[in-house]
DNA sequence: CGGCTACGCTAAAACGTTTTAGTCGATCAA
DNA sequence: TTGATCGACTAAAACGTTTTAGCGTAGCCG
């Protein structure tokens, strides 16, 4: 069963294509059409169902309503709450979202960044990674909305929403030293994004500001994409060898693997051994002791980045770039 | 910058449109082009950066390379892991997929596959609820590939792939009765979707089968859109008022609701209380106790989608509806 | 009465591909 | 010599829209 096309439409209502199109696009009034031809053919759209296609009108238009949204994981927490929030936002504004996750290739970063291309998206929200910088660049020259979230890339101007790491990073490693612990030490990953070092950033000058001594050893750097039975063993084994009596996960999916590691060599969170993540989970609020984190304001982000790319979209010219730095709360439990 | 054109290449190697439509295309040789003008041409496409646009490509073929992927909630972990996982089988296989939420709501469930039919997408996926039958039958009917996953249904005559809930459900509860548990609960919620109708039938049956009468009282129904703050509270009620020594909770998120509110009225798992959770989550490996659930083995049911889709789309014919229940698999933790 | 404008509608071009049905010359078998 | 086949390529239709330009009639002004 073929699909109907306007063109049958037309036949039975026994108008012109163009007719129909206006009726369709809500130029009727402005085209002076008939409010009699109007009512026969929106009633003959009606019973016959017809559903005009996407593909030709964005053939024809340039533009297709479909935002592309590229993440480096869809099944990270972080990112698959922030998609729903986007998709969600961007939906009622008559807008939809494809997604697709990058997992940190720079391979597969560029061949989505081709595909959303080649299918005409009005307009991309990315969380990047380095070595994409032209891409992105090709993007801007071609005058298509960009905006860049979680992680901005220096080299490249475009408009940034992105939580306020430094700081956060700043006053969690604060909080502790008001607590009284001095050996404060930093898990994060070996992905060079901004963001990242931010957070690490945040992290040696918050002891830097409190006189206590960097010390190398007590950061390790996790290999992005490596088994989690391995960085499970690494966590451990800086936690067995070195006096610590702090810890900051500089990603969720680290605190969880680190919460592991603790519980296998039975090390107790507490007063004397005290933990924040950096984004939050429900395995947070649900361990025993709760475990304090840093919540990035998922719903703000959110808004934000679709309010910036509306107002790109509906402006004709260029807009400046634009960076919107979102403070992050530090969520202190137990 | 206006994108390039086939007819730009076309021009610049002074070949016609034709010549480079078949050299893009691989048909070449069959078309018998001549050695030196295909490696003119790809050459000059490799320095001039062209790529195909791809609205017109479907608008000519009918076909578009990707594959339409609608779910509950994007958010939901369940949904994020198995939608990462369909995206990069399919990806290996030269497919795209484009996914959405649904929110259980049949109105947008319904604007998503129209959606998806207008854009022309080359199969579907669907988690989905009961009230789109009809919708679906006229997906099958116009002969596009249709696959349910997670929850089947049964008025229409799809390929459907997921778990065996009833004896998974079944086999939790003999578990509980193995262990001398005699009031077990069921923590379920009230939408009307096979699987968990089948994971509440396993619960009743399991009773049944061990002597144990069924008591109404002992099942909570949560309504499926409400706060989380009242699902706690309902949760609470049940096991204060209630003597009860087991609980099955029928999806993850009611599980997580539920550890926080035993949290919160202090009431431990052990021993003299068993938890098991439908769908395991990260949150339970690392909760203290450890939470033992079933899990769905996600691997598979997306390697079996994959697979079935791709059967269709390769073949002419319509094929026989196919249906696959995989076993879960329940993980007694602690 | 001639020229304008408004009304109600439509023909046809254009968007960028794929694909069918050729064309034109050269080679080949009979 | 002729008809068929092959090799190398191309013109043009088609996919389903949107949009520009325009057509014929009627009413109105001066």
């Amino acid at each position: 069963m073929k699909s109907l096309s306007i063109k049958d439409i037309a036949v039975k209502a026994n108008v012109s294509i163009t007719t129909v199109s206006f009726i369709i696009n809500g130029k009727a009034k402005e085209k002076s059409i008939s409010e009699a031809v109007i009512e026969k053919v929106e009633k003959i759209i009606e019973e016959s169902g017809y559903k005009p296609n996407q593909i030709a009108r964005s053939l024809r238009t340039g533009n297709s309503n479909i935002i592309g949204l590229i993440i480096e994981d869809i099944s990270n927490s972080f990112f698959s709450r922030i998609a729903r929030l986007i998709e969600d936002k961007a939906y009622k504004r008559g807008y939809k979202i494809i997604y697709s996750s990058t997992e940190n290739s720079i391979d597969k970063a560029k061949e989505l960044i081709n595909m959303f291309k080649s299918r005409k998206v009005d307009a991309y929200i990315i969380s990047p990674i380095k070595g994409i910088e032209e891409d992105i660049q090709m993007l801007l020259d071609d005058g298509n909305p960009v905006i860049l979230f979680d992680r901005n890339l220096s080299d490249v101007n475009t408009s940034y929403v992105g939580a306020d790491h430094f700081n956060a990073s700043h006053q969690s490693i604060q909080s502790f030293i008001d607590q009284g612990k001095k050996n404060i030490a930093l898990v994060t990953t070996d992905i060079n994004v901004e963001q990242i070092i931010e957070r690490y950033d945040g992290y040696k000058k918050a002891l830097e500001d409190n006189g206590i001594k960097y010390d190398d050893k007590l950061v390790l750097k996790i290999h992005f994409n490596q088994e989690e039975g391995e960085t499970i063993a690494q966590i451990q084994e800086l936690f067995e060898n070195k006096k610590i009596d702090a810890v900051l996960f500089a990603t969720n999916y680290l605190a969880i693997s680190g919460l592991k590691a603790l519980k296998q060599i039975n090390k107790k969170v507490g007063d004397d051994f005290g933990v924040i993540a950096y984004d939050d989970h429900e395995a947070f609020e649900l361990h025993t002791p709760r475990i304090s984190a840093v919540q990035q304001p998922l719903e703000e982000i959110a808004e934000t980045i679709i309010k910036l790319i509306l107002n790109q979209l509906s402006s004709k010219g260029k807009l400046p770039a634009e960076e919107v730095i979102i403070p992050a709360r530090l969520v202190i439990r137990d």
